[in-house]
DNA sequence: AGTCAGGCAACGC
DNA sequence: GCGTTGCCTGAC
């Protein structure tokens, strides 16, 4: 094979590949060894797989030439940290332990129809069990690329999910997620639902709205959507760990909704991203 | 063997 | 509105 041509990714601030990719917001990527290189590999959407490590001394984020941008993009390394920083509470000392104990995370933006897919089959499963059913969907009906004599998928079309039956989909372990996914696909390719118009969407409301009119997407997974495919930094998912975080180190023992709301007011315009590293923080400590 | 997960819709009050 | 229940599956 001929040599690659790497590229060293700018960014500034911290950034941990292991942390943000271990921080329950993508489920599909897989260690790698590339000339050498330990990294991870990965498809993008439709796109071939993309390739990334990083130096564990420096810090150092590298990847062949022709992925620098997709990945940099994926992989929030374009961000303004310090500014999403500035914008969160000065005195929340609970907050700035999170950030001490988890620093590199960023907020992924992922293609939107496969982070609202994946978010659609996660409901009351484990990591490990979300991480089985993705790699089930894309190695049945995702496009197979090949990185290093490896086989990777991309993940499946809505078109192409959208085409078959429900017991084909429970085939894969969905089980009552199945109608959920079927129907999400069906209205996504049908365009029914115009994912792009929901990025577009000014209106966080709104585009909660629209993800929320599907079958089977609640507040949570919409939200989830919102913040890791689709750069909404504003949304603030509410699981059982953050209710826990939420009411164990803010005394907050409030129904979600209400916690959204006192959310949004407490953190602000980035409060998604003040979630982020809240959720990994209370996954790990309580 | 039973319990229970990183939810949601459909009911019942 | 608010609380409860059924839903598939696999790991513990």
């Amino acid at each position: 094979m001929a040599g690659i041509d790497w590229v060293e990714l700018p960014y500034a601030g911290a950034f941990s590949l292991r942390d943000t990719l271990k921080s329950g917001q993508v489920f599909h990527w897989e260690p790698l060894s590339l000339e050498g290189r330990e990294g991870v590999a990965g498809c993008i959407g439709d796109g071939p797989p993309a390739f990334l490590y990083q130096d564990t001394l420096s810090g150092a984020a590298w990847t062949p030439a022709g992925d620098a941008e997709r990945v940099r993009r994926y992989f929030g390394l374009d961000q303004d940290l310090a500014a999403i920083h500035a914008s969160f509470p000065g005195d929340d000392r609970v907050l700035q332990e999170a950030m001490a104990f988890c620093p590199g995370i960023r907020v992924l933006r992922q293609p939107l129809w496969e982070c609202l897919a994946t978010f659609i089959t996660s409901s009351m499963k484990r990591v490990s069990h979300i991480r089985a059913i993705a790699l089930t969907l894309r190695q049945r009906y995702g496009a197979p690329h090949l990185l290093a004599g490896r086989p990777f998928y991309a993940y499946p079309r809505a078109e192409t999910l959208a085409s078959l039956s429900e017991a084909a989909l429970r085939d894969c372990a969905l089980g009552y997620r199945a109608k959920s996914l079927l129907l999400a696909a069906q209205a996504v390719a049908e365009g029914e639902l115009d994912l792009a118009a929901v990025e577009a969407e000014p209106s966080l409301d709104l585009a909660r709205e629209r993800l929320m009119s599907l079958y089977g997407v609640g507040a949570k997974i919409a939200d989830c959507a919102l913040l890791f495919g689709a750069g909404r930094w504003e949304a603030f998912p509410i699981d059982v760990w953050m209710e826990r975080v939420l009411r164990e180190r803010y005394r907050k023992r409030l129904k979600a909704e209400k916690l959204r709301a006192w959310a949004a007011k407490h953190f602000g315009p980035c409060a998604g991203y003040a979630q982020q590293y809240l959720f990994h923080f209370s996954r790990k400590t309580l």
